[in-house]
DNA sequence: GGTGCCGATGTAATCGATTCCAGGACGTTC
DNA sequence: GAACGTCCTGGAATCGATTACATCGGCACC
């Protein structure tokens, strides 16, 4: 008499509220199982009488179907996964907001994960977020995965962001690195630096792009790389901060600093205060991404910003379009980084 | 013939790579789906040729067990959900990245959402995860949630991070706020500062806790919150701008200001600016959170910094503890903030 | 030598939904 | 009124795993 008492208290705590199942709902409805299933993914060919009696036993029992079962059988899910290196780099932040944003609008949950620009790591996680199901994965690919990217058996659908992949097969959203750059030293050069030398990021094709916009405009106003000056390294702000610290202490220190990450100018940027030199006037600084800091340093820094929401929710919208087209030819959006000028790059000799 | 021929071609192309299902593997080893299942779940009463075969048969059809069948029959995943109000603010993209982090070496796979700040969001989201089963989630409510916890029929296990909840029936893992924001205010106090402004988050409980250790502090000093001078607000940059240059413009304008997250820092920040205030000597600041550009400003700005890596490392393993041992007592952990003391906080009139 | 236990394996039920298919009711057409 | 198409509904198969239960052989014990 206990054990029965104790067990349907079991089942009471088991069954409510929220536990119900398509059973119940059909037991209590009056009806079967799969007309639930029709009332509930609003299928036509259903009478009035019938969607209300559903509905009713609904309300009543609080169902929540189980989107477990449910993705097994339909075999899709509504759940994509976003692979970055990490998260804290605020251009991933910004994105990372921007694709949960447009996917939870469309009803679909988000998985995330870091790679730290690790291999062996991404490909775990790609083959991870394929045994869940998930609709489509966009993701930003560490240097060598960009390279082979067609070995890579990724059978779901796939955005690649930020950093351009070998294979066309497959859609992407990227900026025109190699014209910001450009733009970004060009601008040093207009405000009258000559020494300038550049940190690239070292674990993703962005840092090559980058470095290639600004080589020519070096070379358009018969300039080069100062030796060993341009160098690539680790996108980190200890990496940042311990290059800058020696560029500056050699016997013919750069005027100016280009970065390709918000790390590295962060770290660059600690540099110079360090050695305690007046930036514009001693180094000018430049970098990318349009962070909260950029903003509120003296003099404010020199960015390229990128279009970081845009870029993600454009991602998340050429993701969810191939769940309605899969067969629809690949995309490659190229949207435009903006110059924003500030203190930090000169004009050399007028700063106040 | 044609029509069979397609039908092939497409039943390859779905099948294959990592197509494969226990069944496969069951046939190719020749032995049941029950052994293989019991060989890939590491069970013990598994002959060694078993398993050699089985993993032969794994290896050769790249076998990837799918998981959402998985967890529908054993009715737990391997998935945690993380609901915070914006991942943009540093404290949350930090907690983030310390639970991913932390799930991922246990195999766990991470969901992430943002409320906004917004109670029906913050439902929607909460039955979302459930509907998809997850084992657990890390949750960070708003005020009003915080208020009503036990009303909210969480079946999940859950930890609550950063805001206390009422009831006491959850793990929790939060900061002495109270304690935190006494000692904040008592430096600023210690360094002369009397007229010592307030902008309190209004979205969460940690405004309130952190609230009342600010006004602790000046009661122990004789001192009161100026009138009109300690203010809940959104907890965004704007408002902490907007509102911070309000009081500066007041007859009596305070002589320091305190804020409780970085984002009403930095808003507070650019106000002082906007109006050619320097810092401290004319206004001091402090706020919580360290932030990359709070060590990078000039003067730098003193904090409370949370150890968000701790929190969110600590939160998922609470979590995870739990599902070994479901009726484990509810734990609270409580961590301490550390004080930053940099140049924005004084002392007054000694600045260089 | 019978009994009982244990370890290894297979058969089949099961998780909770979707979906294929069959069939009944009803209307239309010739 | 027979034939046919359409609309609505329910029964049952199915997705791909886990797991309860049955079976069987071998070994120890009395």
């Amino acid at each position: 008499m206990v054990g029965l008492f104790r067990a349907n208290v079991y089942r009471i705590i088991l069954k409510y509220p929220g536990m119900a199942n398509i059973k119940d709902v059909a037991e209590k409805a009056g009806v079967s199982t799969a007309s639930v299933s029709r009332v509930l993914s609003g299928k036509k060919n259903v009478s009035d009488e019938m969607r209300q009696r559903v509905m009713a036993a609904v309300e009543e029992l609080d169902y929540q179907p189980n989107l477990v079962a449910r993705s097994l059988r339909s075999k899709r899910s509504r759940t994509v996964g976003l692979i970055v290196s990490d998260i804290r780099n605020p251009f991933f932040t910004d994105v990372s907001r921007a694709v949960e944003d447009t996917v939870h609008e469309r009803g679909y949950a988000l998985f995330l994960c870091n790679t730290d620009e690790d291999p062996a790591k991404e490909a775990l996680y790609l083959q991870q977020m394929q045994a869940q199901k998930v609709a489509g994965i966009i993701y930003s690919p560490t240097r060598q995965s960009a390279h082979n990217f067609s070995n890579l058996d990724i059978s779901a659908p796939t955005v690649v962001i930020d950093r351009a992949v070998r294979s066309a097969a497959v859609d992407m959203v990227l900026i025109d690195n190699v014209d910001a750059a450009y733009r970004l030293t060009l601008h040093l050069i207009e405000n009258g630096f000559r020494r300038i030398a550049g940190l690239f990021g070292d674990a993703s094709v962005t840092g090559r792009q980058r470095r290639e916009g600004y080589e020519r405009a070096l070379q358009e106003s018969d300039l080069r790389p100062p030796a060993g000056q341009a160098l690539y390294i680790p996108p980190k702000i200890e990496a940042g901060r311990e290059t800058a610290l020696e560029l500056l202490t050699q016997d013919q220190p750069p005027d100016a600093v280009v970065t390709t990450n918000s790390l590295l100018t962060a770290g660059a940027l600690m540099a110079i205060r360090e050695r305690g030199l007046p930036i514009p006037d001693a180094v000018g600084l430049v970098g990318f991404d349009d962070t909260t800091w950029g903003a509120l340093v003296e003099p404010a820094v020199t960015i390229i910003a990128q279009p970081t929401y845009e870029i993600g929710a454009t991602a998340a919208k050429l993701l969810l379009e191939r769940e309605e087209q899969p067969d629809r030819s690949p995309r490659k959006v190229i949207l435009q980084g903006k110059l924003v000028v500030r203190g930090s790059s000169g004009p050399v000799g007028q700063s106040p």
